[in-house]
DNA sequence: CGTTATTTATTTTTT
DNA sequence: ATAAATAACG
């Protein structure tokens, strides 16, 4: 196997034979990191004896998971199979299944995703009779629990600030302390808790443990900067005495501060572990040196951070171009434009644009429509947040686990029953009496509704019931092709407007189902499983064609490509407006740092000088980032003719037009096309005129907010 | 009860 | 700008 060794510089092999015991790999922005894992894990097996299935890598996203699954096989063939490759939630999913009744866990029990913490959220603060942004109480809960401050009954609740998601931190408290306990009654878990159970599970069982363990005995975490606290105890618990740990990181490129990372756990892993190995990997062999020059000029900057050199491997290069656009759409013009050019040297696929925002995504989309070059959003909604999706899911979830009331809830009533918020009241009180949980409580609802709902409920109960029944039987495809048909959501769905798009969509569904049966077969419990922990995941059926990639600076890390366009470089974005702190500000400069760092070959940055947010035009200013690059760095792009100074398009005559209409004026609305004034009365806001459009009918319309444009006469 | 009209909130990033 | 929440209507 020495052609393993081979191919590696010598600080990549250093850390492909580092054997047993604790290390830590310092691996600079695209200095060979996977590929080193890779040849590590693969060198264990050939060199060392290693059985595959003595192995765990933990990676960060499901992707890079998928990504170095196909790259261990590709080495190793079907031993790979045996490897154990996941990120932490999903890993910590698979010990909560098997071991996870021995700390109280039902089997079969659910995991909420944020729309089900929502809705328990929102049940909560109605309960206790609270008004909060239940957006934020989440995200606070989540930071809690993750920070794992939730464990510390007392204490925690004084770290808080002293008003939290717009409550006294006493009443938050309170909503946290009822959230968990609704929790642990329907048997349920959210993501936070896949770790803290699994933790909790490990402490309290020494056995559990063992067993993992033993299925982990050389364990690899990728990313390990951006491991949160809980993360950071659960991979201490596994690693266990013997330690066989090798972690991976860039302090420089640590993103996830928001979602409770934690910077402190990669620089005290030497503390951690006095007996760690420490590599570093300092040659960068993906990036020209022009490209690398501006990195590093910008992330000297920061002031928390380890002094780190990235020796360029390339020439010099093209020169980094910098755009400034006159608006957001002139710069997705630009972008769209000069992709478009490239495609003669580059394939669509080896092209991407990097924004701060989910947000910014539409403007480019639109341009490179127009432009005809194919594009695609990588992340952002993901198909299975959509709600159809999700209806049909839910049902799937209260089939499998007949006690999972937040998927009863959302179902009860979808598509209508006749069971509006008047009876589920009822029934809800009803649960509240007894004491019991609302699948119990409907049990009982005939006895204590009207006969018309009482019949419904029986129904919507056999419903259920019959497809409890069926999901074991039943493959995930066939299973959802039941619930569509049994259940009447696609007929509702076939008489709703925009309904053929939401079919369409469910076909999809059917169709990853059976591609997924086909791939690793399982029950609709496991392909639920599959789906739970992936809700960002792309449009199933796979990559349709070549297409430039649009993404989030967050979905970029671990990716690179030969051409990058760094989108909306301006103060407010990038650094985003929310970062007051320092320490939120050197997480804006990381940020931009794995930007440029994903760019290969060319690297272009444009912002806007003004820039439409919530339908709100705004003038705005280049990054304080770009002023931190030497300007030798960057070659100013001028585009062949300037944008005309008012690129608003000519509003229809609506609000704020006071000149009233007139009986036999043409006019053209949004929706209903062109038509007549026939009459017209009143004035000012309360304006109305009714029009016949051509086809429609007769209709009566407030000017107001009609949004008439008036039209030439015949 | 269910549909439509109107008002409100939302934008940071994600497992 | 747009989606989701709420109110008014049928």
């Amino acid at each position: 196997m020495d052609d393993l060794l081979a191919s590696l510089n010598d600080e990549q092999r250093r850390v492909v034979l580092h054997h047993q015991g604790p290390a830590l790999v310092v691996a600079g922005a695209g200095s060979g990191k996977t590929r080193t894992v890779v040849h590590r894990i693969a060198y264990l097996i050939a060199e060392r004896g290693v059985h595959p299935a003595e192995i765990l890598a933990v990676t960060f996203t499901n992707k890079a998971a998928q990504e170095m699954r196909e790259r261990l096989e590709a080495m190793i063939g079907r031993a790979a199979r045996d490897l154990w490759v996941a990120t932490f939630h999903a890993a910590a999913l698979r010990i909560l299944r098997v071991y996870g009744s021995r700390i109280g866990l039902p089997s079969g029990f659910p995991v909420y995703d944020d729309d089900d913490q929502l809705s328990l959220i929102k049940a909560i603060l109605t309960d206790l009779g609270l008004e909060a942004r239940p957006t934020a109480v989440r995200s606070w809960i989540d930071r809690v629990k993750s920070s794992m401050a939730g464990s510390d009954t007392t204490r925690w609740v004084e770290a808080l600030p002293e008003w939290v998601a717009g409550l006294h931190r006493e009443r938050f408290a309170e909503v946290f302390g009822a959230y968990q306990s609704r929790l642990k009654a329907l048997g349920a878990v959210d993501f936070s808790d896949l770790l803290l159970r699994t933790i909790e599970l490990f402490q309290s069982n020494p056995e559990a443990l063992r067993r993992v363990q033993s299925r982990a005995r050389f364990i690899h975490v990728d990313e390990y900067q951006d491991t949160n606290p809980a993360q950071y105890r659960l991979t201490r618990l596994l690693a266990g005495e013997a330690a066989n740990l090798m972690v991976v990181g860039d302090p420089d490129q640590s993103i996830y501060a928001f979602r409770s990372a934690d910077l402190r756990n990669i620089l005290r892993f030497t503390e951690d572990y006095p007996s760690a190995t420490v590599y570093r990997l300092e040659t960068n062999y993906r990036s020209s040196a022009a490209i690398l020059k501006v990195a590093n000029a910008v992330i000297e900057k920061n002031e928390a951070r380890l002094e780190k050199v990235l020796r360029p491997s390339k020439s010099e290069g093209e020169p980094v171009r910098l755009f400034a656009a006159y608006d957001h759409r002139d710069e997705a013009e630009f972008v769209a434009s000069e992709a478009k050019s490239l495609l003669e040297r580059y394939r669509p696929g080896e092209i991407a644009v990097l924004y701060r925002t989910n947000a910014q995504s539409r403007v480019l989309e639109e341009a490179f429509r127009r432009e005809n070059v194919p594009a695609k959003v990588v992340g952002g909604v993901g198909f299975f947040s959509r709600k159809e999706i999700k209806d049909v899911l839910a049902y799937a979830r209260a089939a499998v686990n007949p006690r999972d009331d937040v998927a009863i809830k959302r179902i009860i009533n979808t598509p209508p029953r006749g069971l509006g918020a008047k009876s589920l009241e009822k029934i809800e009180s009803r649960a509240k009496e007894d004491g019991v949980l609302f699948h119990a409580a409907l049990r009982l609802a005939p006895k204590i509704l009207a006969p018309r709902q009482a019949h419904a409920v029986r129904a919507f109960i056999e419903l259920l019931d019959t497809l409890a029944e069926q999901a074991e039987k039943l493959g995930p495809r066939a299973f959802f092709e039941l619930v569509l048909s049994e259940s009447g959501y696609k007929q509702a769905l076939a008489l709703e407007a925009g309904g053929k798009e939401r079919l369409e969509n469910l076909e999809e569904l059917l169709r990853a189902a059976g591609e997924w049966e086909e791939a690793q077969g399982g029950t609709v419990a496991d392909f639920l499983d599959e789906i739970s922990l992936t809700a960002r995941a792309e449009e199933p059926g796979g990559p349709e064609g070549d297409a430039v990639s649009l993404m989030t600076l967050h979905n970029a890390k671990g990716l690179e490509f030969p051409v990058v366009f760094l989108v909306g470089v301006e103060e407010g974005l990038l650094p985003h407006r929310s970062s007051s702190t320092l320490e939120a500000l050197e997480e804006e400069r990381r940020l931009f740092y794995v930007g440029v760092t994903r760019a290969m070959e060319r690297l272009y940055l444009s912002y806007a000088r003004e820039r439409e947010t919530y339908g709100r035009r705004e003038k705005t200013q280049k990054s304080r980032f770009i002023e931190e690059i030497p300007a030798g760095l960057l070659q100013p792009v001028h585009t062949a003719s300037a944008p005309p100074p008012t690129p608003k398009p000519p509003r229809p005559a609506a609000a704020g037009d006071h000149a009233a209409f007139k009986g036999g004026e043409r006019v053209r609305h949004p929706r209903f096309g062109v038509g007549v004034v026939v009459a017209a009365r009143g004035e000012g806001a309360r304006a109305e005129v009714t029009v016949h459009f051509d086809g429609v009918g007769l209709k009566k319309l407030l000017v107001k907010y009609a949004g008439l444009e008036r039209l030439p006469g015949p």
